[in-house]
RNA sequence: CGGGGCGUAGCGCAGUUGGUAGCGCGCUUGGUUUGGGACCAAGAGGUCGAGAGUUCGAAUCUCUCCGCCCCGACCA
């Protein structure tokens, strides 16, 4: 056997690193259509996960959820490009609404739609122009929903979880009466996803706002929430967008004021997807598989019976039990600890493996040498796959809620600390130059240096993005934790109150 | 859609003077084992991505098409 459960190691090959440990941790897999996935139950599990924590989230932030069509009408999508420049490009358009059996015994579309439907990829119109009708009195406002969906982009590169032709999200609509009220909700939902990124996923992410060319098509403000993945790209995890009254104006969603005066409203979107997911194996997994923080785990604690005779079988599946029945009653993050026995009849060092590579933070294994002992064999998933520790049997359960978050505190630590040595903050363009290397002259993206995240100051101007295209770099988004830190552009010498955060992103 | 690579068993691959398909892992069964991804034996599993062509004969040569991966353009 290699040294490592995933063959490249990351540093081998970063790309297909990441794909082996989508596969050997059996989170998903390509469907025999182009650019979709298959989530297989494992992947599922993490993603009921996470909709369960905002979920909560949404809705202890006052928030509704309701469910609008997958199907848009081409017209909706033509009234925003009226608006916006750039609106809705690789889309999946329906346009026929039957099949016929041919001739020659295919099947052919007939049936003619009198207009398209577009397949979502993303739902501003159709929820607007439901809005238009819902809001007329700013007693109606604010309206406060977001939505668990499916949305289809046609995109031209798909990639496992971080890009797929369909995924899975939610996206949050809401409208208000006054311009301040929006705003206050754009940055609070961004505040929502940042503390769910860092509390729950154990990933640190800078949040802030996009620079203009950044921005969604038709949005006033998008913030976003940016984390780094292990081969220093950044990764997009996360969107909050001001829409301003674009959005309102180009769908007629008014509502009459205090005055009397019928007004625009003021609206915000923003959404995660299942590319958390992709973000969080690439945050936290190593070369021996996935790695997955304590509160997302869809298990946080396996339990391995070991044993020889039936008669050791059912004492250690007795204390198997009992330890599943106190952690149960336990709880941890406010739910009850998650643990399953795995009793299949399989070799325990294939066993011990397959959990390693899906990444349950804790295992226990309880053979009668433990019990003999009075101790069960601990290994945790942030340390090697041969450390184990024995700890006492009566003791054990008592001590997960805290190992656990042992876990989950020194994984994010662990991924800031990464961060930071990645991190640089540089004064002049020609240390920008050298800190992302030349491009990459050989078409395949290898010679690159790793690179990372660059603070720099810079203006929001085509100047920077000129400079910036040929390393493939782009402005993240502008910290807005800390105090401002005033200086001049490093290309264009224009002032600027902060420093930008630069990238190569996913 | 451009550049590069590649499609042979579930997975990873070998297989060019063209001669009718193999290896490792996995899977099934039996046995020996068992606290660290075991060993021995037997067995199952393939229209060699699809179609057309050349040929007595094609995984192998030619053409067309389809799909996948990496790098771009697009994007969460």
């Amino acid at each position: 056997m290699p040294d490592h459960a995933i063959s490249p190691t990351r540093a081998q090959d970063y790309p297909e690193w990441y794909q082996q440990v989508v596969r050997a941790a059996d989170l998903a897999e390509q469907s025999p259509v182009r650019g979709c996935m298959v989530i297989k139950p494992h992947g599922y599990a993490i993603w009921e996960r996470m909709q369960a924590i905002l979920d909560r989230e949404f809705k202890a932030t006052g928030h509704q959820n309701a469910y609008f069509p997958l199907f848009i009408p081409l017209s909706y999508l033509e009234q925003e490009a009226k608006h916006v420049e750039g609106f809705a490009k690789e889309c999946a358009v329906v346009t026929h609404h039957r099949l016929e059996l041919g001739a020659d015994g295919k099947l052919i579309p007939t049936g003619k739609l009198e207009e398209p439907l577009v397949v979502r990829p993303t739902s501003e119109t159709i929820i607007g122009a439901m809005y238009a009708k819902w809001i007329q009195s700013w007693r109606d406002l604010p309206v406060l929903i977001n939505q668990w969906a499916n949305v289809v982009r046609w995109e031209m590169r798909p990639r496992v979880f971080l890009r797929t032709a369909e995924f899975l999200w939610q996206e949050g609509h809401t409208a208000h009466a006054t311009s301040e009220e929006a705003v206050e909700e754009t940055l609070r939902m961004l505040d929502v996803y940042a503390t769910f990124a860092e509390r729950d996923l154990a990933m640190p992410v800078i949040k802030g706002p996009k620079p203009a060319g950044e921005r969604f098509p038709g949005a006033v403000d998008t913030y976003s929430i940016e984390a780094m993945m292990q081969d220093g790209k950044a990764l997009q995890a996360g969107t909050s967008h001001f829409l301003g009254q674009n959005f309102a104006r180009g769908q007629n969603i008014k509502f009459a004021g205090q005055s009397g005066a019928e007004e625009f409203c003021w609206t915000t979107s923003w959404g995660v997807s299942t590319r958390l997911i992709g973000a969080v194996i690439m945050t936290h997994s190593d070369d021996d598989g996935l790695v997955l923080p304590p509160r997302i785990a869809p298990a946080q604690v396996v339990l391995l019976p070991i044993s020889r005779t039936d008669e050791e079988r059912t004492a250690v599946l007795d204390a198997c039990r009992t330890i599943e029945r106190e952690l149960a009653a336990l709880s941890y993050g406010g739910e009850p600890v998650r643990a399953k026995i795995d009793a299949r009849d399989i070799r325990g060092g294939d066993k011990v493996w397959q959990h390693v590579k899906q990444g349950v933070p804790v295992r226990v294994e309880i053979g009668p040498r433990d019990l003999a002992a009075g101790t069960v064999s601990v290994s945790r998933r942030d340390r090697g796959p041969k450390e184990r520790e024995a700890v006492p049997l009566g003791e054990f359960a008592t001590r997960v809620p805290a190992l656990l978050e042992e876990i989950q505190r020194g994984l994010f630590e662990r991924a800031k600390a990464f961060r930071a040595e990645r991190s640089v903050t540089l004064a002049s363009q020609a240390e920008v130059l050298d800190f992302f290397g030349p491009g990459e002259a050989d078409g395949k993206g290898k010679g690159q240096r790793p690179a990372g995240f660059a603070h720099v100051h810079v203006a929001d101007d085509p100047a920077v993005t000129a400079l910036l295209d040929p390393l493939k770099v782009t402005v993240r988004c502008i910290p807005m934790e800390g105090a401002d830190e005033p200086g001049t552009c490093v290309v264009t010498g224009q002032p600027v109150a902060r420093r930008s955060v630069l990238a190569r992103a996913y």
